[in-house]
DNA sequence: CTTTAGTAGATGCAACTGCATCTATATCGG
DNA sequence: CCGATATAGATGCAGTTGCATCTACTAAAG
């Protein structure tokens, strides 16, 4: 392996810290809010897309880039809270289908203003609508 | 608070989805190679660098964006394991000054091969040495 | 000097994560 | 149809994190 350029360094290091940052921020204010944490809001809003048909727990593990363990465990804590509602797929006796509870639509909502709140505090007074446009784009080809 | 705009969501998903990519990427290169975890690294390199004084641990915490109890037990593991030094320091009898150890140092200098490779890897790939450049000063505007 | 407030670091507890493994059902090759 | 393999999801255990609190020492104010 050679020896990364400074650029790449720079790019890793500022990359991490702007998420770790915004990260905390955003957290901090939902907990204040009373509102349950980001990885919460972020399946409710998987889940409310696919609302028409349901949608089962292996995809969106992958639509959320979660662990088979972790997006079983998360839908755990979800139903236990009252979100999301579980229930049984006809057609395949292993697996589920998962949607959202009244609740869980009421739940998504009322975070929504407070995400976005501190979205719009962190990045847009920071950046340009073209500079975020070309964070965006350059992340992208990151990934 | 008012709505974000769609080019600075777009940023904040796709830093979501690069860290997340990167990181797991590298998590896995170093446990595959028998070798701690990032943030091990991370805490490695910051007590290097100050390693002709020490460092104290509240220090060290606000350089790698730990809360403090994240901090002291991140050092009760690393010295279990042999990397870190816990000294006295005097003039505070409250205090600690953190040294790497011999090992500490070797396996920083074992980590970082595999590290920097996974970062020319995934980073040099994909962005040229000026876009890299301009990722790092948008998100560096960011924080 | 003594009280009060502040700072450095540790820790008990509950919740969460990673890993490995397990159960149950589905599918595929003969 | 039968056995082998693959897929969906759950779970026991050990290690980690977050929160609140605690201890010990220091600094500041009367």
């Amino acid at each position: 392996m050679k020896k990364p350029e400074n650029e790449t360094i720079a790019a890793w290091t500022s990359l991490v810290t702007a998420n770790r940052v915004l990260l905390e921020t955003i957290e901090k204010a939902l907990k204040e809010a009373g509102l349950p944490q980001l990885d919460w809001y972020d399946a409710l809003l998987e889940i409310d897309k696919a609302d028409a048909t349901g949608i089962r727990p292996y995809e969106l593990k992958e639509r959320l880039l979660l662990p088979q363990y972790g997006m079983s465990r998360l839908l755990d804590r979800m139903a236990k809270a009252g979100l999301v509602d579980r229930r049984e797929v006809e057609g395949d006796g292993r697996g589920q289908i998962i949607r959202l509870t009244d609740k869980g639509r009421a739940t998504r909502l009322a975070m929504w203003p407070v995400y976005a709140g501190v979205l719009t505090g962190s990045v847009e007074q920071k950046l340009s609508r073209d500079e975020a446009a070309e964070l965006a784009r350059l992340l992208r080809k990151l990934t």
